[in-house]
DNA sequence: AACTACTAGACATAGACTAGACAAAGTTAG
DNA sequence: CTAACTTTGTCTAGTCTATGTCTAGTAGTT
């Protein structure tokens, strides 16, 4: 049992701060404890909730309709949308919590190396269930490959262990990608996502994707190995006016310069009013860019958090 | 027992909400609740209801001849059509109806014309939800990737489209390899289901696992991609007995014998009580493994799944 | 001092409502 | 076969409600 401040509710619930004291004032979705001195407290329980009603308020339906009915309704309702909302399995919200996170990060090393991916494919269930998208991406996704990479270079872990797991990971972080298409959203931009040609590593776009989902940004995710001009068709058909390209060290620009002039490519087919958003390993030399407005280069993905949030 | 507001009945049953209220208005068909304010309240019969008729329509019967009857009425008609209705939840295999896939698959190609993914992948959603995965392989995404060759050739659907179809098929592909991993199976054989390398096309694959899922069949999905040694080693750190591989176009022994090459590396390299099965439209010359007893081709497929029906 | 959280109330706007219009497709009558 | 009528999904205009967000002022926390 642990207890949370509104900020962190918020965080892990992906309700903001004004609309969780708005949907406890006029509905009483949760009730939260209080401190002597008036702040709200939440619990576990607190935050499922949120969690589940933020989830079926994304599907459609009204806050005032479901904000008084029991977990069990809730996830009843999840269920009938193809949510499979983990029933009780009471792996209790995990804060950013560097301990758990590692105990985590280990917990699926370890099933990895006795090729138990049934395990490894329910904790990946769990952790959807009970944390944000957001934490999944930088907190356990993102330093588990780094891990994964490592492990391997030491030979603790081998191809075939690899391919499984990514694959596993990917189709579970498909799920948001899916999700996030039947969401309603609001008008705002249109992120556009994907890799270069012949780029096929798809890991660093899905878990942009993941944050794109936590921060309520509409995307099309268009998947790995797209070519420069599709890029820019892609601008115009489907109205984006942002654009997340994936790199990896498979298209490194060590030899000759494939990233950038696909990127040069990019840039002088779309408007300039549609900003290139360049991220992952595969690519370092940005000189060539930094005077253009509309180009952004993000060594990392916390980089790439930043910028979502504040746009 | 559940309440829906007229969003969420929308989404789920697949009509309009201009046309659920026509539908109210002129027939009254379905005649929801309302909240003190007015809003429509629609019930899990109303949902029932408003999906048969939706169904009915698609099949041919004008709105106006139906609206009026009483479910069970509804559900002999769906009946005659050859639809088992999922009333309640039972994931039975449906009889394949040509009509009703041909129908779907028109949605789905329409609803790509559109960019509407948010449609693609709730229809993908209830497909996976009332048929198997064995006639969604074989009736529904195979089929389609098919008319999507063939649009794509047509200018009709542009590489766009075309990736973002792929993405969320594929995602949505890959819950049945998650799930099928979480599922206790009974022992027997194993199957490793992989590409070779340099083959990134990872639907032929998926589309085998669907088959393996569906059959019952233990398996381990190591996506697309993977050296002849690798594969060997799966073999035995995993324990595999049978192998799947798909091919594509992508690597295709036109003009050197890449494949040719790569599936006599892995017969050399994996033990002969193996059985290597190839499939996809990737060609080569199958005349050289002829003679090998564990050297299985399957240029469709139905032939798999018919293997796999027989072992 | 600088955050952060609290309340109460204001506000903007997405979305639902009705009534009615409209056009495409289907049907019937001549 | 054409003309007229019917059916049906979609759209519009105008109204109203539900709901997320913001502000101002106060108070607790670091």
């Amino acid at each position: 049992m642990s207890d949370f401040n509104i900020q962190v509710a918020s965080n892990i619930s992906g309700v903001s701060i004004h609309t969780l004291r708005a949907w406890e004032k006029r509905y009483q979705a949760v009730t939260p404890k209080r401190t002597e001195t008036g702040r709200r407290v939440y619990s576990d329980d607190d935050i499922k909730k949120l969690k589940a009603l933020n989830d079926l308020c994304s599907l459609g339906h009204s806050i005032s309709s479901i904000a008084n009915k029991e977990m069990n309704e809730l996830q009843e309702l999840l269920q009938k949308h193809g949510v499979t909302h983990s029933v009780e399995a009471d792996t209790a919200v995990t804060t950013s919590n560097p301990a758990l996170s590692k105990e985590t990060l280990n917990h699926l090393l370890m099933a990895l190396e006795g090729n138990r991916l049934d395990i490894i494919s329910h904790e990946l269930y769990n952790l959807r269930m009970t944390i944000s998208p957001r934490e999944l991406a930088l907190e356990v996704i993102s330093p588990l490959m780094g891990m994964v990479g490592k492990y391997s270079e030491e030979g603790r872990i081998s191809i075939v262990q690899e391919h499984a797991l990514s694959s596993i990971i990917k189709f579970h972080l498909g799920k948001f990608v899916f999700r996030s298409y039947e969401e309603k959203r609001k008008a705002g931009d249109l992120y556009i996502i994907t890799t270069p040609e012949n780029e096929y590593h798809e890991f660093g776009i899905l878990l942009a994707s993941l944050l794109c989902t936590h921060y309520g940004k509409n995307f099309f995710y268009l998947g790995p190995n797209l070519p420069a001009q599709s890029l820019a068709e892609a601008i115009n058909s489907l109205g984006g006016n942002k654009i997340i390209l994936g790199t990896s060290y498979s298209t490194c620009d060590t030899e000759s310069p494939y990233l950038t002039n696909y990127i040069n490519d990019v840039l002088s087919l779309i408007p300039k009013d549609v900003d290139l958003c360049v991220g992952g390993p595969g690519f370092f030399d940005t000189t060539k860019f930094q005077k253009k407005k509309n180009f952004n280069f993000f060594p990392t993905l916390n980089n790439l958090d930043l910028y979502l949030k504040n746009n």
